[in-house]
Formats: C-alpha cells, sequence, structure tokens
RNA sequence: GGUCUCUUAGUAUAACGGUUAGUACAACGGGUUUUCAUCCCGUCAACGCGGGUUCGACUCCCGCAGAGAUCACCA
C-alpha cells in the first residue's frame, strides 16, 4: 500500500470545533493506517483573522483526541517551517517563477477598479472573470515584471481555461469548464500567498500525497489542477469532506450554530475515545453493524471511499450515548483502578476532602448511569454530604406516598434496628438483611427501599439500595435513617 | 443568476439488479425483587418525484424538484 504522506492545515482564527475537526480525523486515520505521515501546518496567511492563543488551542485538541502529528510545530521533520507567515520567502520566490514561464503576472489594479469591473459583468448579466479584464500592461515581458516587482504588487496566476477533469476520492470523477477558471490571486498585496497559492507549494516541498478538506474548496479545484499543471507537479490524492450539519435547518454547523468546541465537550466530560468514535463514524462506516471503534480499530478499518457524500447532522444525543457506552467499556476493560484518575475534576466539591480509595468506591457502583464524567458532580453529592432535608420530596415521592406517616416511621424503626444489629457491614449482609426486612414487613420493594432510598440520599435516583448503604456505612446511613425518623415522629404530634 | 455537488425512517447509516429494505440513536411499550440508569425484549418509522432500460430497479439511464457549495488581495 502507498504511504499516505497527508496533513492538516488549519487557520489559527480560535478553537476547533465539532465541524471541523473531521478533516483531522479522517487524514490522520489515512495516515497511519498506510504507515505514513501525518503533518500538521499553521495556515496563518491572513493577518485580519489571527486570533492569538489559536494555535495552542488548535494543538491542544488534537493531543486530546490522540492525533498525534508526525510533523509539525515542535515536531520539525525537515520539512519546515510549519507556520506559512514563517515561509513567505518561499512563496515568492514560486511565484516568481511563474512569473519567469509567463503564467503570472504583477498585478496592480486597485480593488475599486476590480469592483467596477464586477458591477459591470454583474449588470450586463454575464459571469465575472477576472482574466476578461487582465491588464494590459501585463504584456511586458516576464524579465520585465521580474525586475519592477515588489511586495505591494499583488501576483495573479495567469489562467489556462480548458475541460478538466479530475478524481475525488470520495465524490468520485469530476469534471469543470473553463469558465470556473480564472486569474486567481498568488501573493497578496502584504507579500503573504493566499491560501490557493500556499498550500499548493507546501504540499508539494512537503511531499505530501493526499489533500483532505471540506467540499467548499470543490469549486476552486480546477484553479489548484491549473497550478499543478504550470508547476509541472503531480496533483496528490483529492479528498472533499461533506460538511456536518448542525441540529437545525440545512446549514453547515459553525461557531455561530453553537457548535461547542472540542475542549468544551472535555470540560464536559466527554472522553476522547468517544469524541473520536463518534466524528469518525458521523458520514463514515465500514459496511458492518459495528458502532463502537477504538482508535487502533477505525485506522484499521478506515477507507477514503466510504466516506458518505453528503452532509451528516451533528447529534449531541448520540455522542452523549456513545459516550456512555466508552465509559462502561473502560470501566470493565481496565477496572476501576485504571479508569479513576480520568474522573479527576469532575466530583463534586464536596468529595474534596475525601481520600481516592472512597471515591472509588462510589465510582464503582455509579459508573454504569454515567452519561458524562460530570455526571459525578451530580449524582454522587450525598455520598459526600449530608443531602439537603426535605421531608415533602420523601412524602411525595410515588412509592413513598402509599404509607401513611406512621407506616413509615414503624418501616424506619425496623430497619434501623436490623441494620443495628448486622454483625458486618458490606453489601452481602445488606442485601440479604434488606431482602430478610422485605418478607417479614410484606411491603413492595418499591414502597420500602424507596423509603429508605430516599431517607439516606433524598437523589431522584441512586445505585442499588444495599451497594449505596455499603458505600455510605453504618454510621452514615444510620444517622441519616434516623433523621428522618425523627423528623416524621415530630410531624405527628 | 452561472458552475458544481448531494437526496434511504426524526437522526446517522446498510444494501455492490432479486431481502418481509438491515442496524444504531431518539420515541413509545415491556422485562430484570426498589428508584434513575445499565442490560434484555418488543413497537412505531424510510428508498424526493416522474419517465425509461430490465423478467425484475433503492440500486443503471434521462428529466424534474428540493437542499447545499462556490463565484474574495478568507481560508
Amino acid at each position: 500500500m502507498k504511504k499516505i504522506i497527508t496533513r492538516f492545515a488549519p487557520s489559527p482564527t480560535g478553537y476547533i470545533h465539532i465541524g471541523n475537526v473531521r478533516s483531522a480525523i479522517y487524514p490522520y486515520l489515512a495516515a497511519k493506517q498506510s504507515d505514513g505521515k501525518f503533518i500538521l501546518r499553521i495556515e496563518d496567511t491572513d493577518q485580519a483573522r489571527f486570533v492569538e492563543g489559536a494555535t495552542e488551542l488548535i494543538e491542544d485538541t488534537l493531543k486530546w483526541l490522540g492525533l498525534e502529528w508526525d510533523e509539525g510545530p515542535e515536531k520539525d521533520g525537515g520539512n519546515g517551517p510549519y507556520f506559512q507567515s514563517e515561509r513567505k520567502a518561499i512563496y515568492q520566490e514560486w511565484a516568481k517563477k511563474l512569473i519567469e514561464k509567463g503564467r503570472a503576472y504583477a498585478d496592480p489594479t486597485d480593488s475599486d477598479t476590480i469592483q467596477t469591473y464586477r458591477d459591470a459583468d454583474n449588470a450586463q448579466k454575464i459571469p465575472y472573470l477576472y482574466r476578461n479584464h487582465r491588464p494590459k500592461e501585463t504584456d511586458l515581458s516576464p524579465e520585465e515584471i521580474l525586475i519592477n516587482w515588489s511586495e505591494g504588487t499583488p501576483i495573479r496566476f495567469k489562467a489556462d481555461p480548458k475541460p478538466r477533469k479530475w478524481h475525488d476520492e470520495v465524490m468520485g470523477d469530476l469534471h469543470a469548464g473553463p469558465e470556473v477558471q480564472d486569474d486567481i490571486i498568488l501573493i497578496k498585496k502584504d507579500g503573504l500567498p493566499t491560501y490557493n497559492f500556499a498550500h499548493i507549494v507546501d504540499d508539494f516541498l512537503m511531499d505530501i500525497n493526499m489533500v483532505a478538506r471540506g467540499v467548499e474548496y470543490l469549486s476552486s479545484t480546477p484553479n489548484y489542477l491549473a497550478l499543478y499543471e504550470a508547476f509541472g507537479i503531480e496533483q496528490p490524492l483529492l479528498v472533499s469532506l461533506p460538511h456536518i450539519l448542525a441540529p437545525q435547518g440545512n446549514k453547515k454547523l459553525g461557531k455561530r450554530d453553537g457548535a461547542k468546541s472540542v475542549t468544551e465537550y472535555r470540560k464536559d466530560g466527554v472522553l476522547p475515545e468517544a469524541m473520536l468514535n463518534y466524528l469518525a463514524c458521523l458520514g463514515w462506516n465500514d459496511g458492518s453493524e459495528q458502532e463502537i471503534y477504538t482508535k487502533d480499530e477505525l485506522i484499521k478499518k478506515f477507507s477514503l471511499d466510504r466516506i458518505q457524500n453528503s452532509g451528516a447532522r451533528y447529534d449531541e444525543v448520540k455522542l452523549l450515548w456513545m459516550n456512555g457506552q466508552w465509559i462502561r467499556k473502560l470501566v470493565t476493560e481496565q477496572g476501576i483502578d485504571k479508569f479513576y484518575p480520568r474522573t479527576d475534576g469532575f466530583w463534586p466539591d464536596s468529595a474534596k476532602n475525601f481520600d481516592d480509595k472512597y471515591k472509588k468506591q462510589v465510582l464503582g457502583i455509579i459508573y454504569d448511569r454515567l452519561k458524562t464524567l460530570s455526571d459525578l458532580r451530580e449524582m454522587t453529592d450525598y455520598f459526600f454530604a449530608d443531602p439537603k432535608f426535605d421531608i415533602e420530596q420523601l412524602l411525595k415521592n410515588k412509592f413513598v406516598k402509599k404509607l401513611s406517616e406512621q407506616e413509615m416511621t414503624g418501616l424506619l424503626q425496623l430497619a434501623i434496628e436490623k441494620l443495628q444489629n448486622l454483625p458486618d457491614w458490606n453489601a452481602e449482609t445488606l442485601k440479604t438483611a434488606l431482602n430478610d426486612l422485605l418478607a417479614e414487613t410484606s411491603q413492595k420493594p418499591a414502597v420500602l427501599f424507596s423509603l429508605i432510598r430516599i431517607s439516606v440520599s433524598f437523589a431522584p435516583f441512586s445505585p442499588a439500595l444495599d451497594l449505596t448503604l455499603n458505600v455510605l456505612g453504618k454510621e452514615v446511613s444510620l444517622a441519616r435513617l434516623n433523621k428522618v425518623k425523627e423528623a416524621l415522629l415530630l410531624d405527628q404530634q
């Protein structure tokens, strides 16, 4: 198999959100599968949109997801620098090569004049193409242009419009006519290259043989093809990735739709395994009915031609479902001890002074109802602090309210006695005791256990009662039961 | 408007001319000696429309409709 050398080339204009991280995932998978290279290149040629700290955010996101780059910032593989802003001289040199070949020209036309061309064409309802307005001065010989050129004057490509055909790994065989090929800007007034030009040069110099990007670049592809041709360089594999759509409407998911950053999901307790799994499978599948994939499985089974060629709607509910699956999978496979460190930072404040051993016990009985790690905050508070005492909540519970208050106090008293006299406080003895209690009182489990459960937790739900009591411990359990019993007695007087 | 792309249940998808159109999420119902969840079982629900080709079309061809992308000195 040919080694795929590819790249992720984001612009440092903000965080990576889930709408665009997929264009890092697929190239990564393709590169790893073929034992090739995954390069990170920062496309910071637009000074106006540059955002301080964005590069770090991008790097952070990739690392968290496990998409380590083989070459890029902090990891020079001999093809650097990996920031386009540091490669300015290279682009200018390559633009000059095109001028020498008579395939580019310096164009002093100012933007107001260009706008009049556009307006005129629009008024006449003919498609605007700059090459129809190409200035006559460019009849200057390439030598003359080269002598005169300096930053401040943009350099334009001299289009070679003709029918073009190409193959896209996702979209299949494509074609375009001359009407979409134009004299695109190569070097801007500020001396920096446009994306259209910079990526062609960089990809070539970095030996990149696969380019994956959003479908929005599809319509510019003929211009890129012309550029490859003008330089005489082999075109890389082209991969167009359909957009991820916003939950509502038919728009591509963007920050305006509230597209959360990947790091935000991280803070919310989503596991990188689940994030990667979900996004990889949003618009790709291997033809089987498998849903849960590890990164290694994805690398093994990934194939470009099975990427869906229409947009896929983002579904957070399914992501969270998948996250729950991953939590359970990892705990089952690795055990609580190994999984436990991942919960760091997700416990309620009340857990601060409790040791790891106790928190692991709590995790052990609660993990199978977590959708995200941050659910721990809401779901485990009563293990660490006395719950908010709210007798009304107990009384209006749909099971407990079947009892009179007198019956409640009676049952609580029986439970307290039974538990107090346990020789050993563990899940086994508790289970037996609770079952005995059930038999002795002829109560329905839903009623009796809800009474006890709510009395010790005041939570809408909790793990199985025997497990909960076991973790809470004898002292705490009995104290909470007594407190409720006393309150009920007072109420009855 | 020009050019290009896309179109299976609410959502993500499977099907390489012959299936009762499969799976997952969601929804709904049920089961597991407690609640919520997990787990298990079940129900609902789809081939955009119209023509062809063919014994037979979700699948191939042609129209149409709808949706999206693009037409920058942004990427």
